[in-house]
DNA sequence: TGGCTATTTGGCTATATTGCCATATATGAC
DNA sequence: GTCATATATGGCAATATAGCCAAATAGCCA
């Protein structure tokens, strides 16, 4: 890969790594219909509290959440919502991964 | 997280994860504006050509390539370009967090 | 101040991913 | 058939990730 576009891919590949888990697509989820602090999504999540709040730091650390102290809670945020959109992207592929294997099965019942 | 939305985002990090390493993202990309054998590929990235290959091969598991073999090659295409689109929202993030990046250091230096 | 709650961090083990090399498999040319 | 080319697979070591527990930190309330 050239070394100019090598950066670039490596970056995108960082914020793409940080969605890439069960729980952490969950909580963009969650964020993207309103404001959460850790203990709310720990609930949601039923995983250890460490655990959300390092699932939380991935996010952040990729600029997907911000993070805003209000008295005694930290409430998390989504940063950009278009990638939400993509959501839905995902949900093609999968159905169509869906009508693929079935295609097989029928194709191999025959 | 409650079971029943579970396997959907399970299934949807799936797919993320595939896409979640440079050398997958470049694939992607390339694959976008033309279809590619595996040896093209593997000119452009600079890797061993069994390392290509199982990066298309888990592309291909994610659904999100497909393969024709012609001749002597196999040919790979993109199943579902709506993930270009996504790329844009990558860099609204990357632009985002390099302005966030800079108030920081310009509330420093004052 | 002390106690209580919310969140983060360090440390640890288990597991997954990456990328190379060597080897297999498949196809076309001769 | 043999040879050369294109691609895939097995195996392995290095590295990264996940998730729990225990401990640290920070903010509120009395």
């Amino acid at each position: 890969m050239k070394s100019s576009v090598k950066p670039q891919h490596e970056a995108r590949a960082k914020i793409i790594k940080a969605m890439a888990h069960p729980s952490r697509l969950f909580i963009i989820e969650e964020l993207s219909k309103n404001e959460c602090c850790v203990g709310e999504l720990t609930g949601m999540i039923g995983a250890d509290a460490s655990t959300v709040s390092k699932h939380l730091s991935v996010l952040k650390n990729a600029g997907l959440v911000a993070d805003e102290k209000r008295g005694n809670s930290i409430f998390y945020s989504l940063r950009c919502p278009c990638i939400m959109d993509f959501i839905g992207c995902l949900e093609d592929v999968l159905s169509s991964n869906a009508k693929q294997h079935n295609d097989i099965l029928k194709c191999c019942k025959k």
